[in-house]
DNA sequence: TTCTCTACTGTGAACGCTCACAGCGTCCTT
DNA sequence: AAGGACGCTGTGAGCGTTCACAGTAGAGAA
């Protein structure tokens, strides 16, 4: 008889592996192996314990096992962000839920983590070191120290888009943003626009710059001249791309296409573009970026760049989980794709 | 001299409380007495000890702590949706960033867990029962066995919204679903509509059979008769809310306001009002409910509900604390605030 | 047969912490 | 003056697991 026979509504003690080897006969070492891979078991007391686990309900203790492991199979989702932007980039919710999933497979919880303040940063900082295997970073502006502060503490990292001045010490998965925009770009010289202009995003952030000189080299294998009055810095938020568009329209009203890093920041364009009685894309054609939901809500909806989410977070927990058992830093790069719309 | 002065690349053995002792000069037991509130301990050996702490860098080992405490100090986050419903939902957003932070106020990591397939189902509710202290559960579908479970199991548990048919046994936070539906209703009869339709929400989940009987209860306080042909049934999707109203325009053209029961609906029946001519708010008012950032996004910009999301997840931690602690369960409805933009 | 090798099994000893207990002084009460 | 109560301290045990090691039996080689 099982001691676990009941689940009233008062937490009963959970079984130990003393239940399950008791059960199947067997001491604490064989049901250790079996749970640990099932090497040198044999078929007889491997199957007497398979079987004792089900019927008692068993399930590892992984506090017990981190204490004497020291892993704690478990790793962290990291995001230092101002919360704005969490809030309004959709994208994040994929990445996010595309880790958990990929980690559920490995059977490895994932903490959520978010750096907002400094304060929040170093209790962070602290909790990660020695009660998380890996850390998972979402953190775009290059001002943050966190990814090189981890590596230095020896934690192993996977960073979304390429961390700034990090070399190649630290893994880091991105979609191909110089790709992408090239694409764009191309796409709008292709349809007849010679008056191309740019909403740029943030020049602190990797995708920023990436996208900005995607659009510069591809102005330039096209023939077509590069006009500073035609780049106008943008922050990724629909306010800055709406405040981007005005400046735009005053400073170069020839303009016939305007390329925007951000599928948000390409929504404000459009509320600009609309006050100021510009037809899209009749007038001037709108190319975004990140394929977000806003995409789809934008009218006209928007001819965009997709960027694999759901590969970059498979890629992003494939490579953690790698280097944790040992590998090396990796970079992936993945490709863009172009997503035809009304808006270009 | 501290052991660990040097943090290199490599990872060293973290102080542990022996280490502190030593260097503090006092026991092991004095150590932990500090950690735990310092409750009889010396004013000399208090500060002794946290400076040893300071010194050592030191940070409790929670898995041995959660050995033989039996808690794990930290709690799950488990939401049972269907992805879409993630995805365009940017409430949830809200409501994981506010529950992260407030858990983190407490020093409380959150697991992120996401049931979308009954196979992560199973998975997750046995990681739960012996990993985690308590469950925020976000799951609106009323099909969804989870809550029982969780609560048969003797798991603390707090619900977002109310889980249906659980009689009082489970603790919810919620919105005042029916409170926000008649201050909506009774702002479109006070602009003078009368012929007020409402697109409901899935009348499997509590917010939206409240909502429908908000409006139902507020058409009667205003004299106005209850139409079926005024109330078209929605899933919460911006295409559902597109194909409701098409239909509604068909089966009832007379209708001056329509009360939608999520924004992300209501876009859709922004959308459907646009393709079919009419004037927003000229020719139908159009109301929201959640305002969410597709409010912002929607042209016009929508009058809507909001939603106290950022109480509703400090609420949810704060029920949930308690709970662990010991409390009884309670239930907590939030007001709503109605915000006029140009949908009506 | 005897020896070695291999496959399998059981047994302490840790991991770092908390908790209960016992031992101490010191102060208050009777 | 004796007895308790109280504040503070150190010590041993044990939480559930893994790991290293020692031991056993059976197969194959000499």
């Amino acid at each position: 008889m099982s001691r676990t026979e009941q689940n009233g509504t008062g937490r009963r003690r959970p079984p130990t592996i003393h239940d399950v080897a008791r059960e199947a006969g067997v001491s604490r070492g064989t049901v250790s192996r079996v749970l640990n891979g099932g090497h040198n078991v044999s078929p007889a007391a491997l199957d007497a314990v398979q079987s004792a686990i089900r019927r008692t309900g068993y399930t590892v203790n992984r506090h017990a096992r981190s204490l004497i492991t020291g892993r704690s199979d478990s790793v962290a989702f990291l995001l230092t962000e101002p919360q704005e932007r969490f809030f309004e980039d959709p994208n994040f919710n994929v990445l996010l839920r595309g880790c958990t999933t990929a980690l559920a497979a490995h059977d490895v919880p994932l903490l959520l983590m978010i750096a907002g303040t400094e304060a929040e940063r170093r209790r962070n900082m602290r909790y990660i070191a020695g009660h998380v295997d890996g850390v998972l970073l979402v953190s775009s502006h290059s001002g943050d120290p966190v990814a090189a502060q981890l590596h230095d503490a020896g934690v192993p990292l996977v960073a979304c888009g390429k961390p700034p001045g990090q070399g190649s010490k630290v893994s880091y998965v991105a979609a191909d943003d110089l790709g992408g925009a090239r694409d764009m770009v191309r796409y709008l010289y292709e349809s007849g626009r010679r008056r191309i202009a740019t909403v740029a995003g943030p020049l602190d952030t990797p995708g920023g710059v990436e996208r900005l000189a995607g659009y510069r080299a591809t102005l330039a294998e096209c023939g077509l001249p590069y006009d500073e009055a035609l780049v106008v810095p943008g922050d990724y938020s629909r306010a800055g791309g709406e405040v981007a568009a005005s400046l735009l329209l005053e400073r170069a009203p020839d303009t016939d296409a305007v390329f925007v890093a951000s599928d948000l920041m390409a929504q404000g364009v459009l509320t600009a573009l609309e006050k100021a009685g510009r037809r899209v894309p009749q007038d001037i054609a709108v190319g975004g970026f990140d394929d977000s939901p806003a995409a789809l809500a934008a009218r006209p909806q928007l001819t965009t760049v997709r960027q694999p989410w759901d590969r970059i977070s498979s890629e992003m927990v494939r490579v953690l989980l790698a280097q944790i058992g040992g590998e090396d830093p990796a970079a992936v790069i993945l490709p863009t794709e172009l997503v035809r719309r009304d808006s270009a």
